[in-house]
RNA sequence: GCGACCGUAGUCCAGUGGUUAGGACGGAUGCUUCCCAAGCCUCUGACCCGGGUUCGAAUCCCGGCGGUCGCACCA
C-alpha cells in the first residue's frame, strides 16, 4: 500500500467508521445510492460552508433553496426533456442497444417525432435488422435519465425529478432580479440535491443516481464580462488542458484570457475562484486540473466549459464544472412562458438615437378600418423598415392578412432619446458536484502511516468531522473528571469534539488519526499535581507532536487552531 | 441491458453434503500510573433472498437481488 488511496481500503474506511454507507443495505441495497453516516454528514456540512463562506460571503450572493419535483414544462423549456430522453431497442440476437429512430433515420420523415408503436412498425415495414449482426429488433423502449413522477392525483400533471438544481433558480429570476433591485451582476446560490437514472452505476460515489450539488448561478451582462475582483487572481496559476489539443499547460488568470484561452474575464475569474475552493478544501494541488470541454462534448445549452478534474484511483474525473451558459436558459424559458426574462441595461448617460422607422398614417386607418384600425397601427409600428416590399407591408392580424399600401404608413427618419436596452443576461455556472468533492478529499488525504501501520487520513481542519479527541490518560483517579469537563467546554455542533476513556492511549490515538481528526488533547497525572497542574497535552495529528496547554484555555486554543493558527505557534 | 467472476460476524478470511459454522482484526467489559493500535479475563456478532434435490444444504441445482470487472450507455 501506498500514499494513493486503495479505494477499496478507503471505502472500507468509510463504511466502518460511519462516514458513508451504501444505501438500503438492509434490503439487498440498490446501486449508485449511498447513505451519510454521522461522520460524513459533518464533513459533508463543513465542505458547504465553505462553499457557502467564499460565494455568500465573499463574493455577497444570494442563496436560495427550490422545489427538487417540477413540472414538465420547466425541462422541456430547459432541453432536458428532449436531449435527456431516448428511445432504444435492443437486438433479440446480439443484444446491442440502438437507438431507435437513429434506425430509421433512411426511411421515415420525422424519427424524432415518432412513437415507440411507430417506430416498431416502422422495423417491420421497412425490414429494418441489427446493423451488427442482422438479428430481429426488439421493443422500442423510452429511456430517459429523468426520474418521472407525477404531480397531484390522477396522471395530468407529469412531473420530473430535477436533473439539476440550476433550473430553480432561472425560473425565479424575476424574484431574483427584483430582489437585487434590478442590477447586475445577480450572483444566486443553491445547494441541493439532483437525480439522474443512471443505466448502470458504476465507481462508487463518483456516479450517483441521487446525488448533492453546490451550484452557482452568476448572471451576468453580456456585454461586460470582465469582474471587478479580477485583479486580485490575474496573477495566481491555473494548470490548463485546452481543447485545441491534448496538452497541459501553466498559464496565469491574466494569460489565459490574453491569450484567448478562457474566453473571458469573469469565467476566468470563477475557474481561478474553483481553484482556491478545492484548495482549501484540501484538493492535493498536483493533482488537479482545469480541462476545457471539447466543442462536441459541450452540454446543449454551453458556450464554453471548463472541468475541474481531478486525480483519483478512477483516473481523471470531473468534480466541478464552470460553464458559459450564455443566454440559452433565460431565453427558452422566456420563449416557453411567454415572459419576459431580460435585464434593462441602462446606459451611462442617454444617446440620442436616430435611425429609420415605421409610423402608423392614422388618419387613413381609421376611416378605412374602423375597430381594427387600433390592432393595425400597433402591428405596423412594430414593423421595422426592412420588413417593406415593393412599397406593401403585409401583416397577419387576428389569423386574417392585411396589404397595407404605402398611403397607410410612411417610414422616416426619427430621432429619440434612449436611455439603455434590453438584454437576456448571460449565465456564468460553477457546478460542484458534492459528493465527489467529498470523495476525491477522502482520497487525496488518504495515507498509509508505515511507521504507525495504520492509515491515516490527512483532512484540512476547516472539513475533518470531529476537530478535537479529548482523554483521560486512564479513566480513573480524577483524570476522566477533567477530561469530561474540558470536553463539554470544547465540543459544539462547530467545533465538534470526541470523549473516549476507552482501551490504551495509542488505541484511542489511532482511532482518530483514522478519521481525520487533527488533535487530541489528553489528561495525565501531570494535569492533577505537580508544576504542571491545570495543564494537559495536546497532540497533532500529522507529526504526533505534543504541547502542554492550560486546561481552561481548551476551547479557545482548538477555535484558533481551527481558524489557521500554527500548531508550532502555540 | 449482456457476459465473466463473486456473495459466511462491523472487516478480512477458513469451512465445499453430516455434531454446537472456526479464526484474526474490530467493538463492549474488567484489571494493570497506560502517551502512540501493549498484555490478560469475559462478552458480542454471520452463512444475501426464495424455491428445488436430499434423511440432512453455508456447501449441489434453478431463479431473484446485490457487488466487482469488461462491453454498452452516460457526464
Amino acid at each position: 500500500m501506498n500514499k494513493e488511496a486503495d479505494g477499496n481500503e478507503l471505502m472500507a474506511i468509510c463504511k466502518r467508521r460511519g462516514f458513508i454507507w451504501p444505501s438500503f443495505e438492509l434490503y439487498g441495497g440498490v446501486a449508485g445510492m449511498f447513505d451519510y453516516g454521522p461522520l460524513g454528514c459533518t464533513m459533508k456540512n463543513n465542505i458547504l460552508e465553505v462553499w457557502r463562506d467564499i460565494y455568500k460571503g465573499r463574493e455577497g450572493f444570494v442563496e436560495i433553496d427550490s422545489e427538487t419535483v417540477n413540472p414538465a414544462e420547466v425541462f422541456k423549456a430547459s432541453g432536458h426533456v428532449d436531449e435527456f430522453s431516448d428511445y432504444m431497442t435492443y437486438c433479440t440476437q446480439c443484444q446491442l442497444p440502438f437507438r431507435a429512430d437513429h434506425l430509421v433515420k433512411n426511411f421515415c420523415e420525422n424519427p424524432d417525432t415518432m412513437s415507440p408503436a411507430e417506430l416498431e412498425g416502422a422495423f417491420s415495414e421497412f425490414g429494418i435488422k441489427c446493423p451488427e449482426c442482422g438479428g430481429d429488433l426488439g421493443k422500442v423502449e423510452e429511456f430517459n435519465l429523468m426520474f418521472k413522477t407525477t404531480i397531484g392525483p390522477g396522471s395530468a400533471r407529469v412531473g420530473y425529478l430535477r436533473p439539476e438544481t440550476a433550473q430553480g433558480i432561472f425560473v425565479n429570476f424575476q424574484n431574483l432580479y427584483r430582489y437585487n433591485r434590478e442590477k447586475l451582476p445577480l450572483g444566486v446560490i443553491q445547494t441541493g440535491r439532483g437525480y439522474r437514472n443512471e443505466i448502470s452505476p458504476r465507481q462508487g460515489m463518483i456516479r450517483m443516481r441521487e446525488f448533492n450539488m453546490m451550484e452557482v448561478e452568476l448572471f451576468v451582462d453580456p456585454h461586460d464580462k470582465g469582474w471587478s475582483r479580477f485583479p486580485e487572481v490575474e496573477d495566481e496559476e491555473l494548470v490548463l488542458v485546452p481543447n485545441t489539443g491534448t496538452d497541459t499547460v501553466v498559464k496565469t488568470v491574466g494569460q489565459a484570457v490574453e491569450e484567448g484561452i478562457i474566453a473571458n474575464r469573469v469565467l476566468a475569474y470563477f475557474v481561478c475562484t474553483t481553484k482556491q475552493l478545492l484548495l482549501r478544501l484540501g484538493i492535493d494541488a498536483d493533482r488537479l486540473r482545469f480541462r476545457q470541454h471539447l466543442k462536441d462534448e459541450m452540454a446543449h445549452y454551453a458556450a464554453d466549459c471548463w472541468d475541474a478534474e481531478v486525480l483519483l484511483s478512477y483516473g481523471w474525473t470531473e468534480i466541478t464544472g464552470i460553464a458559459d451558459r450564455g443566454c440559452w436558459d433565460l431565453s427558452r424559458h422566456s420563449q416557453f412562458s411567454g415572459s419576459d426574462l431580460s435585464h434593462f441595461d441602462r446606459f451611462d448617460e442617454p444617446k440620442e438615437m436616430t435611425f429609420m422607422k415605421v409610423q402608423a398614417n392614422h388618419r387613413m386607418l381609421g376611416p378605412a378600418f374602423k375597430g381594427k384600425a387600433k390592432d393595425i397601427a400597433a402591428a405596423l409600428e412594430a414593423k421595422t423598415p426592412e420588413d417593406v416590399r415593393d412599397g406593401k407591408i403585409v401583416l397577419n392580424i387576428s389569423g386574417e392578412d392585411i396589404v397595407l399600401t404605402s398611403e397607410y404608413f410612411e417610414v422616416k427618419e426619427v430621432t429619440e432619446k434612449v436611455t439603455g436596452e434590453r438584454v437576456v443576461p448571460h449565465v456564468i455556472e460553477p457546478s460542484h458536484g458534492l459528493d465527489r468533492i467529498f470523495y476525491s478529499l477522502l482520497e487525496h488525504s488518504y495515507f498509509y502511516d508505515e511507521k504507525r501501520e495504520y492509515s491515516v487520513l490527512r483532512l484540512r481542519p476547516e472539513v475533518a468531522p470531529i476537530k478535537v479527541g479529548v482523554f483521560p490518560l486512564m479513566e480513573k483517579d480524577g483524570l476522566d473528571v477533567l477530561a469530561k469537563e474540558i470536553y463539554d467546554k470544547v465540543h459544539s455542533t462547530m467545533t465538534e469534539a470526541y470523549y473516549d476513556g476507552s482501551g490504551t492511549i495509542g488505541k484511542r490515538y489511532a482511532r482518530m488519526d483514522e478519521i481525520g481528526t487533527p488533535w487530541c488533547i489528553t489528561v495525565d497525572y501531570e494535569s492533577l499535581e505537580g508544576p504542571d497542574k491545570g495543564t494537559v497535552t495536546i497532540r497533532e495529528r500529522d507529526t504526533g507532536d505534543q504541547k502542554r496547554i492550560p486546561a481552561d484555555k481548551a476551547a479557545e486554543t482548538v477555535r484558533n487552531l481551527v481558524g489557521g493558527l500554527g500548531f508550532s505557534d502555540l
